[in-house]
DNA sequence: TTCATTGCAAAAGTTTTGCACGTGC
DNA sequence: GCACGTGCAAAACTTTTGCAATGAA
């Protein structure tokens, strides 16, 4: 995604198109690795030293508001942030404790035909193939 | 379950049947509201006003490794607990902010065919019948 | 008796808040 | 120019740690 469309998006979710704003969004697009804030605060650092711990929680929080980010709840310890918002699950491996994103085919559910679902979150966790072996 | 059955399954976990396990698993159990930290420990107050937000936490986290109890990390700001382990999905009302529970009959996904799956945890979030009517 | 577990107090870590300044539109 | 957003410092909140005392087995 250019610059200019990142610029484009914000405004049409009247959010102002800071500097600080485009640079966190990138580096979630180009970095899948599903960082925390300490990552995403640690890699504005480099780009401008004065970035403040509070812009990170403020962008991060009100892109995940809108909609622009996911939210990644996998992990005990911290929330990682994934700029892919295509539906698809999240594979914790307990070795590596790398995150994998997977496709997803068909959910069936029973109990909820009534309820008007707005969003979908899928966690699961295990070994990955190189770890399993182990 | 009765005292004796979760003493038992402590006990076969190694793990020591104190009053305070028994009576954080009891309420869980039935409870099944998915209550937080906080609200365990206001429970656990009422039974004993010398209970500690430790032991609290001690007693969730040992219970989670070993798989007795399942930690819900559907809300952003707080983890909830739950002692129904069974394979079971979460709703998080949007409206209400209730939680519900229901029945996942069948996933299908691609890209972890090699992997070993160990947990599955699927959150839903949107509003419930009653909510989405307002 | 022994050692896991508890409760306390303090420390560490995380996130939010209040406010002055700066900047996108 | 105006309102939104940023950065800073402090506050608030959450979770962990170290340790002495307790009590389950």
């Amino acid at each position: 995604m250019t610059e200019t469309q990142i610029q484009k998006m914000f405004r049409s979710h009247s959010y102002r198109a800071t500097p600080q704003r485009i640079a966190i969004y990138k580096y979630l697009s180009e970095h899948p690795t599903h960082p925390d804030v300490e990552e995403v605060y640690q890699f504005m650092l480099k780009e401008n030293p004065n970035t403040s711990r509070t812009t990170i929680y403020n962008v991060l929080k009100s892109l995940e508001k809108e909609g622009l980010i996911l939210a990644i709840k996998i992990d005990n310890e911290r929330i990682r942030y994934d700029a892919d918002t295509k539906l698809h699950g999240h594979f914790r491996c307990n070795g590596c404790n790398k995150i994998f994103d997977f496709l997803i085919d068909d959910i069936k559910c029973t109990g909820i035909d009534d309820f008007e679902t707005k969003t979908k979150d899928m966690y699961f966790s295990g070994f990955c193939p190189k770890c399993k072996q182990k």
